[in-house]
DNA sequence: CGTGTACTTGAGAATTGTCAAAGGCTGTGG
DNA sequence: CCACAGCCTTTGACAATTCTCAAGTACACG
């Protein structure tokens, strides 16, 4: 749990990989980079805890985590899974103060932390940096209707094969015989996130596997057939 | 379908009912009221269709609209209900540029338009409007994030607990005898936002209506107890 | 006052949830 | 290196919920 700032980042400037601040000058961005922090957390750490005041923007430099919620019935109910140069906390900072979302470590990870004054210190010098924001929390909220919409989708079979077309384009490394998916949670968590029983999500994956769509290598890792879920999903 | 400038507004200045411009003085406010354009449209006309070129931001200003898509299958699947003071299009001004789903008129109404230049060239001239509009998209993505868990949630009877509340919020007068609601959608369309049949539905508020937990006086008036409602949805 | 649309209700089929038991992987300690 | 404990996952059987199809009813509109 160090904590320093960017500028003393071994690699140099990490913030260079941040989309969020693509439009600033090579300048422009080192002075952004003496405005952050860094931390590591290591593999199943709280990053913050639903309830927390928000004090910062963050922006994952390495690793996985996931952002969850417990259910009225003491489920757990994942929200996002970010990855590298994802963000998240923004909602946080100009609204309510208090996170309403856990955050967890799922891999050891590094961050960028951006506190509140900081942050909009940037945004009023770089309006571009504030439309650039503004388009990706546009962006994240299309995917939250692509995602909404395919829980509309009565069928839980289609459901699926998005969920995992979904995984195998963030997460999956495509081969010759299929695309090699690294899962970032656990059947439980993928039953939570898509709202349905562990055993039910069991039950479909073996029939999945049955017919030669999916092959669970390892219970972190699949071997997927993306064309063929295509045609389940229904997108063709 | 006319379209003036809202200096020309019958009651004056209409933007200062929209939130998003709350922190702009009298002065500039005068200053983008003068760039955006009024518009009004007929109960069932279209505002947006699908893939169509987005080129400006609306604002409600009179009137409540959905928001859909169509699902493979052919089902309307609606994503949200705006009405006064909301806003929908940013999403496509800064990102892809093409709607991803159609808005419809469910009343008559009137709308503030805001070109995309026009938009970039406020947010430019007044960084607190860029904020403030960050902070609003957190808002959405915040509501998002709960008519998710609620999705989430396995009970149907919950998530219907739910959006009645939701509506009594939003559309509801309460008075002595419980919340008067003012459904802006029909059955189908109820059952198609939570993504169940048109007969569970009905099933569902019938059996809520032999508890006289709602009452339905006309198709779109619904009598509710919120405060049953809240025990049902687990609030309490 | 009819006609069409939307809604409600019923009955059986299909899907999913729940509970219980068995299987498999991981890590610790002998 | 093996045995065992603990946890996660899978499978099975049955119960509960929801869907589909079909018929009947209420309401809005011309």
């Amino acid at each position: 749990m160090d904590s320093t700032s960017c500028l003393d980042c071994p690699q140099g400037l990490c913030i260079h990989r941040v989309p969020l601040f693509s439009s600033l000058s090579r300048e422009n961005l080192v002075r952004v980079a003496g405005l952050i922090q860094h931390k590591s957390f290591e593999k199943g750490a709280p990053l913050v805890a639903e309830g927390d005041r928000v004090e910062a923007l963050t922006i994952i430099n390495k690793g996985r985590v996931k952002a969850y919620r417990y259910t009225p019935e003491g489920r757990e109910q994942i929200l996002y899974l970010f990855s590298q140069g994802d963000f998240f906390g923004e909602q946080h900072l100009f609204g309510d103060y208090r996170a309403t979302y856990s955050v967890e470590a799922l891999e050891n990870c590094r961050v960028c932390l951006l506190t509140k004054s900081r942050l909009e210190q940037v945004l009023f010098a770089h309006p571009r940096v504030a439309i650039t924001l503004i388009a990706e929390l546009g962006k994240r909220i299309s995917q939250m209707e692509n995602t909404f919409q395919s829980i509309g989708v009565r069928s839980l079979d289609v459901r699926i094969a998005t969920l995992l077309l979904d995984f195998a384009a963030k997460y999956g490394e495509k081969t010759p015989e299929g695309t090699y998916v690294s899962l970032p949670i656990s059947r439980e968590g993928m039953a939570n996130y898509l709202g349905v029983a562990r055993e039910t999500l069991s039950r479909k994956l073996s029939k999945l596997e049955n017919e030669s769509i999916v092959r669970s290598l390892d219970l972190k890792t699949l071997l997927v057939k993306e064309s063929r879920l295509r045609d389940l999903a229904g997108l063709s």
